[in-house]
DNA sequence: CCAACATATTCAGATATGCGGATATATTAA
DNA sequence: TTAATATATCCGCATATCTGAATATGTTGG
C-alpha cells in the first residue's frame, strides 16, 4: 500500500545521495540531457542514468525525450514547488555543487548548438 | 552552512524514513522523551531510540538528559533553520502525522506532572 | 533495413539499513 | 547499595541500495 507517508519518505530518499544532489544542482540551470550530464560530473553512464530515474521516481523530475536524447528537469508541483525550491537554496552553497555548477555553465556556453554535441 | 556534500546526503537521509518523519512530526510540538514518543507512536523502545539517535547523527536533533529520561527536540542551527521548518511545514499536511500530531497532544495534555508519568 | 548513437536495464558483489528481542548501561529513589 | 526504571546498544537476519561493466532497448539518419 502506498501512502502520503511512505512518499514523502521516497521523496527525501531520492535527496539522500551524493550523487543525486549533484544531479539536482546541476540540473537549476534548467533541462539536461544525460549525455552532458555525465560529462560535466565525469560520471558513469549507468550512474547517471540510474539516478536521474530514481530522482524521476521519487518526484523530483520529470522527462522527456528529444530526438535521440533524453531530457530532465526539475518538475515542482503544487506539493512539492516550495520544498524543492528550499532543498535547491539550501545545497546550493555546497561548494562541491557550486564547482559542478559553473562547470556545466560552461559545458553549456561552449555547445555549438541547441542539440547535444559532445 | 551544510559544509560538505556527504553531510547534505546525511541530513536528507534522516528525513528518507517514515518512521523517522513520524518522529519529527511529533517533536514540532516541542521537547520529548522517548517513553513519551514510544507510548504516542506505538514503537518498539529500540526502534524508538534508534531512530531519534540516527536523527541526531544526520542534524535534526539534539538531546539532553533530564534525570532518569533523555529529552529530544528539534535543533534548528543557522545552517538548518530554514530548512527544517520547511520540510516540517511539508509533511505536516500528512494525515498520518497529523494523527500522530493530535495524540501526542493528548497524550500530553493527560500527563498530570512535567515528569514523565505514563 | 541498418549502423551509429543515446539511454535504460541487468548483473554480481559489496555495503548499508531496517527490524525487534535481548542485553547492557545509566540514573534515581529508597 | 540495591531495585526499579529509562534509554542505548547488540544481535542475527532480511531487505535495500550502490557501483560500474556488460548488455539490452530505443531512436535516428542514411
Amino acid at each position: 500500500m502506498i501512502s502520503t507517508l511512505n512518499i514523502a519518505a521516497e521523496f527525501y530518499k531520492g535527496a539522500s545521495d551524493p550523487t543525486r544532489l549533484r544531479l539536482l544542482g546541476v540540473l537549476r540551470h534548467g533541462e539536461l540531457c544525460v549525455c552532458d550530464i555525465m560529462t560535466v560530473l565525469k560520471l558513469p553512464q549507468s550512474t547517471a542514468s540510474r539516478h536521474l530515474a530514481y530522482l524521476r521516481n521519487s518526484g523530483w523530475l520529470e522527462s522527456r525525450r528529444k530526438k535521440k536524447w533524453m531530457y530532465y528537469r526539475l518538475r515542482p508541483t503544487p506539493q512539492t514547488e516550495e520544498i524543492i525550491s528550499h532543498v535547491l537554496a539550501h545545497i546550493s552553497c555546497i561548494p562541491e555543487l557550486q564547482r559542478d555548477y559553473e562547470m556545466m555553465a560552461q559545458h553549456l556556453a561552449e555547445k555549438k548548438t541547441d542539440a547535444c554535441n559532445q
